[in-house]
DNA sequence: CTGAAAGCGCTTACAG
DNA sequence: CTGAAAGCGCTTACAG
């Protein structure tokens, strides 16, 4: 490449760096881009990421891509990412174990740090041993994270358990999905504490299942299996996936929602809308929630220290809820 | 690390590399090992990428990972990537348009070659001129893709058409994907071919809508309009959201899915099996194309020829069909 | 304003 | 069996 404009490969670097001002004349400038374009230059990440000592790559680890939600957060981190032409390499973290591989192999890749969402407690600790920068999503707060990013868990739980008691509801069940990590848990503690502080409320049952519709369909069956005298009128469901379960599970018995019973969800997946009635759930903005988490962990990288940002997680009330039967 | 081991740049390079058996004595082997361990040494990525030239790394393009159809074809082709300790850089292509952005340039990493999914004729060409292996996936074979993997797209349409058609139905409408791309206009193509081999059968309108939920039910309302003296009573959609669209479209028209009208998809996503009633629907096996796609990918890195490979797509009756009314 | 040179951390002939 | 050396393609002081 240099050869061919006749220049040094020192100018061919500054100029397509854009680094040239005042130090290589207009028209040599104007003669390496020419050259470059001419060529279809295309300048060696890998010698630039040897050189340089990092490599503008950072790693995204997720629970799972099929996922949704994961999905619009990955695709928040991407775009952001983008702005600052840094590179994304995904790894596949499989819900509520640690990750499979080492992650840093199996990029392949120089990375300069870690953005993971939603990680089980013992994935955390693995992935902990990197020494990367690390920005954490959707997960407990403090830790060897230098940022996090989280929704408000706790205030969300709490808008469906009023919503759901101000209907008029005294007899729940929680569908729990089968993971153990802090989203899930705040979200078991905040509906426990909202029931507990409303005289006559009780959670009859807790019933977890893995996050997917086959899960949400057995655990709410159980949930609502006959027992002593007592069923509960609304299920709250810690995924929409589990929500649509739910009132699958609910029809099977016969069972109308939300006339007979009301369901929530989690997430506002295109799924949400999907199914009629149309789910009332909360929403939680994926998309925006990577994006936070890349601008966090960008900044990191440059040596700040952005500590912990919260996100609004607000309720959605559409036809799964309604007042429970008179009886 | 050569240092702090008391051997050479090269023993390590050896030992690490699995290459040492006949070139460094067992104990030094084990030593070098050892150390490694101790220093939780970690090859720099980039001086490797650079020394042999590539990064054992592959491109894959899609065109949005939020649709749960990519994400399964993706997962599909990490999960094979990883077997050959390749790791896999994503870029998000949107939907009908070229690359926004050279992929080459975001990716931030070598690539070595390209595996790419559904594109539209016009960013096809963009991707072309990479002058990169290149392998494209449910896609028209030729071009300059070295291998194709495609689903038997015209055998799918065939059975759901029949499966219509046997049903009694014959009067048609096409939901249909507003996107230029091989397996669209195969499906718009068969589907034309097999209704017109059957006397009295007929397409009455052809709709187009993006592939979302509020593109389904704005594109099936105008397919079910009133029209001279003739409804259609089969809705042939080319996406499970457009059918679950056409399904939400329908009821707001006070007709019955299936007892009105009778709606199929393609895909079968979760989503097919959350609505009620469950949809009938074309399952792709998108974790089979990726696995498919990357194993011919890698092959082709390796200098191989693989050609072209077609996967089955099965028809799956479910709830969304029947005979069409008796009137 | 411009070029020659060093060096990032590897791998691979090559010489001992 | 082992080590010294070259070189992958960049970027960045440094000397002219």
């Amino acid at each position: 490449m240099a050869g061919r404009a006749g220049v040094s490969q020192a100018t061919v670097s500054l100029v397509l760096r854009d680094r040239w001002r005042g130090r290589v004349s207009p028209a040599r400038a104007e003669a390496v881009r020419a050259a470059a374009r001419e060529l279809g230059y295309r300048p060696n990440e890998a010698a630039r990421a040897l050189r340089l000592g990092r490599g503008r790559t950072v790693l995204v680890v997720v629970p799972a891509l099929t996922n949704e939600f994961f999905a619009r957060m990955h695709a928040g981190a991407v775009r952001v990412a983008e702005e600052d032409d840094v590179g994304v390499v995904l790894y596949n973290s499989p819900l509520g174990s640690g990750p499979a591989r080492d992650p840093f192999v199996s990029a392949g890749a120089a990375v300069d740090g870690v953005l993971a969402s939603s990680m089980a407690a013992d994935a955390l600790t693995t992935l902990s041993d990197g020494g990367l920068p690390l920005v954490m999503l959707d997960s407990a707060p403090g830790g060897r994270a230098a940022a996090t990013v989280n929704f408000d868990i706790g205030a969300a739980t709490r808008h469906v358990s009023r919503h759901l008691l101000d209907l008029g509801h005294r007899r729940f069940a929680h569908i729990a999905a089968d993971v153990d990590s802090w989203t899930f848990r705040e979200r078991a503690r905040v509906l426990a504490e909202e029931l507990a502080a409303v005289p006559g409320a009780r959670l009859l049952a807790t019933c977890r299942a893995p996050i997917a519709l086959p899960g949400g369909v057995l655990a709410a069956e159980q949930a609502l299996a006959p027992r002593a005298g007592s069923r509960p009128t609304a299920l709250v469901c810690d995924d929409d996936l589990l929500a649509v379960g739910a009132c699958k599970a609910a029809r099977r018995l016969g069972l109308r929602v939300p006339e007979d019973v009301s369901v929530t969800g989690f997430d506002d997946l295109t799924l949400a809308v999907a199914v009629e009635p149309e789910l009332t759930t909360v929403h939680l903005p994926g998309e925006e929630l990577g994006a936070r988490g890349m601008r966090a962990l960008l900044a990191v990288l440059r040596g700040e220290r952005p500590g912990t940002t919260v996100l609004p997680a607000t309720l959605v009330r559409r036809g799964s809820t309604a007042r429970p039967p008179a009886a």
